[in-house]
DNA sequence: CGCTCGGTTGACCCGTTTCAAGTAACGTGG
DNA sequence: CCACGTTACTTGAAACGGGTCAACCGAGCG
């Protein structure tokens, strides 16, 4: 077992065995046994012997920890931020059912982020060297992994062009439809959701500070495209505001 | 072998098999083949059938185009690059020998970047099937591969942060500490060196216009820190330059 | 019920962008 | 090898977007 999600341990956060299964898991398509079959899903359900409850404000990985596990989300919310230099804290990412936590760790064998719950929230620690053993027999496991890994690389290259090139109120607006494409997947409402996290989480994620994200929110409540009441969102018309992040050309 | 590098194999750059054997190529500490023995190294070169030269300005990848392999730099210096919306570039990230190409293609099975050289190269492709085939009889493979993937997103993590919160003159510290760092590896000058690309592709990259890369530049000048004459930059004090990144409490 | 934290909004300021002009390096063809 | 056109780079001045500072509001929680 890891020694990263000690809170969760020492407080008996820990779920039964059974429980833990891939198998009878409803995530199977979003999560790592995606397209594998019984036997093959049995075998990487034994290799998730613990399941965490992490509770809203408490961390499941701290930078600088040993690498062991990563985490798959079983339900929850979470974010994933480093600590700069001078101590402010940085927005990496936001992860919600069926992601994998703690990809950036396998380079540096260490944590190079933090992350904690935006809300209580489930998770399946997934042994890292164990994961890489038994997808040598699975051959459909592995690459379904390497994609989670790909998607993350495409993910972070998404959140770079939006910090290098975009303005505040467009960045918002990707902002909003990643989100509610991702909750879509998972299937939630994709034009009425809430968002777990602060302002300023969002504005340190895009870039902005939390002044800027919230006037830019109120901009675009005023031209209708989206309706904001505090945590909840309302995207009135997707369209127009997929629109605006096509720069200003149309 | 794949349809992507099309120029390449059309105008006949493609290099004799032999000379593709990872065994005998200079990168292997630094490559895919990192602490396989001789066998294991055997099987992977035998896997690499094709080494490319791709001149300076030409592409190997285009965005859209289905993925199959992966390619590592031999020699020379490529930059990623996607086209927005309205058409504008925005580079994604600079590759030196060593590292892979087309790690982002991996889950959606397109790629996502157009990738250029910036000076006359050489790669070597990797069918991405038959990588993962062999990896599961190479556990060391497997796990160097998984750590390349992991640097990436550590990598992209590290650009997002300098985007998200740094001022231009401290992007640039970041940008030319970055280099000088992996030119190091290589065995290369750590605090003199040539920038392959423009100021408007290290704008690009940074989130910055090329004017104000290039006042930056002046800036970083002017305090003796570096000394930038052309392309060619000689940084002088290496610490003063790390200061720079760490806000300005001190 | 009152405190605290998160969120909104306004006014001003600063850094980066934009626009513009001029200069240096480079590659091409004569 | 030089002349030329092109591309890359530098620098200045003005405009603008987002940051900063500050006041206020409202929801949630003890």
């Amino acid at each position: 077992m890891s020694n990263n999600a000690i809170n969760a341990i020492a407080r008996g956060y820990v779920v039964s065995r059974a429980e833990s299964k891939c198998a009878t898991c409803s995530l199977r398509e979003l999560c790592l046994p995606v397209g594998l079959d019984e036997r093959e899903t049995e075998i990487l359900g034994d290799l998730i012997n613990h399941k965490f409850r992490i509770r809203r404000g408490e961390h499941l990985l701290h930078a600088g920890l040993d690498f062991s596990s990563l985490y798959a989300v079983r339900n929850g919310f979470f974010k994933s931020y480093v600590l700069d230099s001078d101590g402010r804290q940085q927005v990496t990412g936001f992860y919600m059912t069926g992601e994998l936590l703690g990809l950036d760790a396998i380079s540096s064998e260490k944590h190079t982020c933090n992350t904690v719950a935006l809300e209580d929230s489930e998770v399946c620690e997934v042994p890292f060297g164990k994961l890489e053993e038994i997808s040598r027999s699975i051959p459909l496991l592995m690459h379904h992994f390497h994609k989670m890994m790909s998607r993350e690389i495409v993910q972070d290259h998404n959140i770079m062009m939006l910090l290098g090139s975009r303005k505040a109120e467009e960045r918002l607006a990707a902002f909003l439809l990643n989100l509610s494409g991702r909750l879509a997947k998972r299937g939630y409402s994709s034009t009425n959701f809430i968002l777990r996290m602060t302002r300023e989480e969002i504005g340190s994620y895009l870039g902005l500070k939390l002044e800027t994200v919230s006037r830019s929110l109120s901009r675009l409540q005023e031209e209708g495209i989206i309706t904001i009441n505090n945590k909840h969102v309302r995207l009135n018309d997707i369209h127009r505001l997929s629109q605006k992040i096509c720069g200003s050309s149309d």
